[in-house]
RNA sequence: UCUUCCGUCA
């Protein structure tokens, strides 16, 4: 088994993770030289409940579950732990919660996955809550539970409480992860402490794309267009992320003109516009009145195969109807999935 | 070889 699970990791990280549970099943009926059958075992089953979690594969997940089960790895800790953060992944936090609350098994890592699922699914208060209780059995938080801590922050605008937080990591010497920086950066942004976050920012001897995007979207939200800009350049590397952040910052701001013309560079630089890209230059094209690069947005959406979701093509109806085109986007209308 | 973390959209 050991040998599998190592590819099985190799295949999870890949770009089509979903091949996992294809080597799974060869695992199951694979029966090696002497006869003897392979187990999965309790590596194994964390492994493809996380490909589940990523890919939101909840039936699979159950169905996995079950063999994991059935083999008696009901009370294995990194498979509670791999099954709380698929149930969260789900959106079945009670479940999960359950889970913890029952499991006879408990780590750090229980508390983080429980912690970060709560913060990730927008529920903050209760984030900061499970927070309280582990401080109360004396477990020890480490920097991945303080980035489910600082994103509740975030979500609940909390400055004070972020800066506790940040004092907390400072004062227990805690190792400040990027992961944590960044989610402390963009607590100070999204609360609108820019000087604290340029600081930090400042003080960050490595940085990533996540770091200068949120950095970006700081300056961008508070109206220093310029400044934002000045980021984005300033960018070593630049995937559809940053590229998106300074669009649709752009479209905010009525700078319309600014945005297509990104558009056009973002295209020049190779990187693939996505749905989000998509959506935020069609606003644009709104802004200027400017059908006929609505129109090549529409036939690129078209010829790429993004999915016509609400959002896509409400966007596209309003710039149809914003520049004139009312039968158009009549039309797009009707084609629209799931309307509300 | 196992579990937990960050940025963009009408």
């Amino acid at each position: 088994a050991f040998s599998w699970n190592i590819v099985l990791r190799g295949i999870s990280e890949s770009h089509y993770p979903s091949e996992a549970f294809l080597l799974y099943k060869e695992m199951l009926i694979f029966v090696n030289f002497s006869g003897v059958s392979l187990r999965p075992d309790n590596y194994t089953f964390p492994l493809l409940l996380k490909t589940c979690a990523k890919l939101l594969l909840c039936e699979l997940g159950h169905q996995i579950l079950g063999h994991a089960f059935k083999m008696n790895y009901d009370r294995d800790i990194f498979v509670h732990n791999a099954l709380i953060h698929f149930l969260v992944s789900c959106g079945e936090l009670e479940d999960a919660r359950k889970v913890f609350e029952e499991s006879c098994v408990r780590d750090l890592v229980s508390w983080n996955s429980l912690i970060n699922g709560y913060a990730k699914s927008g529920r903050a208060m209760e984030a900061l809550r499970i927070y309280e209780e582990m401080k109360m059995e004396e477990v020890d938080p480490d920097e991945i539970t303080m980035i489910g801590v600082v994103t509740a922050c975030t979500q609940l605008e909390d400055l004070k409480l972020g800066r506790e937080f940040h004092q907390d990591i400072r004062c227990r010497a805690m190792n400040m992860s990027i992961p944590l920086a960044n989610a402390l950066l963009d607590m100070y942004v999204k609360c609108g402490d820019l000087e604290e976050a340029k600081e930090l920012f400042e003080r960050m001897e490595e940085k990533t794309m996540v770091t200068w995007t949120t950095m970006v979207v700081g300056y961008a939200k508070l109206g220093h267009l310029n400044v934002a800009r000045k980021l984005f350049n300033a960018m070593p590397e630049k995937d559809v992320f940053p590229w998106n952040a300074m669009i649709s910052a752009y479209v905010q701001a009525q700078h319309g003109k600014e945005a297509l013309s990104l558009f056009h560079e973002m295209q020049a630089m190779k990187v693939e516009p996505d749905e989000v890209t998509m959506v935020s230059c069609l606003s644009a094209c709104s802004q200027l009145g400017a059908l006929d690069v609505g129109i090549w947005i529409h036939r690129y959406i078209e010829k790429h195969n993004l999915s016509l979701n609400v959002v896509l093509g409400t966007a596209l109806v309003d710039m149809y109807a914003k520049c004139g085109n009312i039968g158009k986007a009549f039309q797009v209308f009707r084609e629209i999935p799931c309307r509300n």
